[in-house]
DNA sequence: TGAGCGCTTGAAACCGGTTACAAAGAAAGG
DNA sequence: CCTTTCTTTGTAACCGGTTTCAAGCGCTCA
């Protein structure tokens, strides 16, 4: 690999001279510049990354927590994928990389029922690899572990939980738009008896999309009995559960809002077992927009979240608070209601 | 951050003892160590990993090229969260972490039409980053980019493509294995009629599923007329299409072994809109045992991949030539069948 | 007693950049 | 013409580790 040093040897100049080129290009005389650049270009001089951080204490990395809930071995992020494509091509246009963490110690830390995310050996990877910030992806169940992420004064950003401290934000889609968005198109579709099943109380997202529902059914002048919504885990087994139980009601719901795509096949193989028609008997209609929402039979209704918009806004909050900026405030993406069969 | 030399200056030692310490703790004698050892441990001192990257050429990191297809936007990997997983968790298990690459002048690149993944900017990275080895993801169709890896003399393990180099390798599943178990399968349900739809010919998992087939057709002493080997891509689209092609075939076939789950959903979609009954009058068998095989209607029959196995055997194959060791022979994790109704 | 050996240890060079500081030269102002 | 200021440049310290090399020490053995 070709070093400072050798360009400099052969443009005839000091190596801090080369070093200012590429830093701070307008401090330097229009002639050496344009002889180091071309020199430069010719030996496809790339400097030390390593170098670089030791020096500056700052490397282009950004740190990417993404922990498997051990105690849910098959959850999965519904739109990891997504997330990871509009992460990376939003921090790859600013010149950053994504560090997938992994802690070491864990194993261990999970042996003894540890927290799952150790923030404390997180926050140490991050000092070890002088990275610029976080990104937090939830991964079910370790949203407390990231309070203290929030807390340590790294630059971080939140997927889908929200989260607080000097320089941590998060990025979520507009739940509470997004759940008005669906009873209104039910109540245009002549629904008034109206349920939901809500993903756990304590997540965020899931909070609020029960508000929305709330406020929407308020606003269209509807009652939501307390038995008209049951909380469900964003899980498929739990959405079919607590569908059975809507189903049993004496008075059930014509039409059932769930909190997640997941939850709503659920719901609708309970329909199913229940012989009832969907959507003429009950309408479905899910969030999130997972791709099994087209092909389940009825396709489902769902509000789609920008998936990849979700990486990229989250990538662009952690670069501004790197680069020095006033820590941005939580962003609430659209949401898209998509209209399928099981509410049609 | 602690640094060595308060290390060293604490304990009356010289930073070289320190380091040695943590690298060669067998030169040292017994006291000088502990002492070293407990003072590192109660100022929580880590060393910084770009000096140590720096002095020592190496990190510990390895790197992830992941690109995504922009000729097909809608690719998806069928498995990248298991594969991220396993990957991650086999890494970490020896300390090392996951570097998304990103390459910075990619956007250029395409903007000209340029391959997708540019082997000389990732070489680069991984020079400028003292990267050990590259893990390659096929993401649709930069196979050919994935040779220009291989040849770069870089450890590289490339996932369900093959590539082959000085220090390059590759895992994927027992394709061939997997097919034969499909036919298998099938025979013994008493199909004679038994066609498939291939994925692309250029694909090695493709051709070795199809090699597999016409193995197993061929020890079963049953014959394969051409018109009942259709190429699709591993899409869904070109599943569907595929079967309307054998539906409309004067002798259609009873079963089809299709080298994708996608495809399989697609060839059950066009079952269904010419109203053949599966498994009654045509069964299905797919490839992968994505999370959509288990829930479309029927219930899809289908080869499960050992989807975090296969990231396990990325990640050590790699670290194996990290650590100098010779080059692992292609690894093919075994499948496994798993029979639902829609070959039953 | 002294040469030879193995085991520990520290001094210092080195990895490849960035940057504080000083100096030299050019331009501007009185 | 001299002083002041600005621009450009180089020297050298520094970032925080690793590693080479030589030296010191305690032993063994002739």
């Amino acid at each position: 690999m070709t070093t400072i040093r050798e360009i400099a040897q052969l443009c005839g100049v000091s190596v801090a001279t080369v070093s200012r080129v590429f830093n701070q290009p307008l401090t330097v005389s229009k002639e050496k510049r344009e002889v180091v650049e071309r020199v430069a270009r010719e030996l496809d001089y790339r400097p030390n990354e390593s170098a670089r951080a030791l020096a500056t204490k700052r490397s282009g990395l950004i740190g990417l927590v993404w922990d498997t809930d051990h105690r849910r071995p098959g959850w999965r992020h519904p739109y990891l994928q997504e997330l990871l494509i509009g992460l990376k091509s939003a921090l790859s246009a600013h010149g950053f990389h994504l560090l997938m963490l992994a802690t070491s110690g864990s194993a261990a830390l999970r042996a003894v029922g540890a927290s799952l995310a150790d923030p404390v050996a997180y926050v140490n990877m991050t000092r070890r690899h002088s990275l610029g910030g976080l990104v937090l992806i939830d991964s079910g169940s370790d949203a407390p572990a990231f309070a203290a992420f929030a807390q340590s004064g790294l630059p971080c950003v939140a997927v889908d939980v929200d989260v607080d401290g000097p320089r941590a934000t998060y990025v979520t889609s507009d739940n509470v738009g997004g759940a008005a968005l669906a009873v209104r198109h039910l109540v245009e579709a002549g629904h008034r008896r109206i349920a939901t099943i809500t993903g756990p109380r304590a997540n965020r997202p899931a909070a609020d999309r029960l508000d929305g529902f709330r406020a929407a059914m308020a606003e269209a002048g509807l009652a939501v009995p307390p038995e008209y919504v049951v909380e469900g885990d964003f899980y498929r087994p739990s959405g079919q559960s607590a569908m059975r139980s809507l189903i049993a009601l004496p008075e059930p719901p014509t039409a059932v809002f769930c909190a997640s795509d997941e939850m709503a096949v659920g719901a609708l193989l309970a329909a199913r077992h229940a012989g009832l028609r969907v959507p003429d008997e009950l309408a479905v209609v899910g969030f999130d927009d997972i791709e099994l929402a087209a092909l389940v039979d009825p396709p489902l209704t769902t509000l789609a979240q920008d998936k990849a918009g979700i990486g990229v806004a989250a990538a662009r909050a952690v670069l501004t608070m790197v680069h020095g900026g006033e820590k941005p405030a939580p962003a609430f993406l659209p949401t898209r209601l998509v209209v399928r069969a099981s509410s049609r």
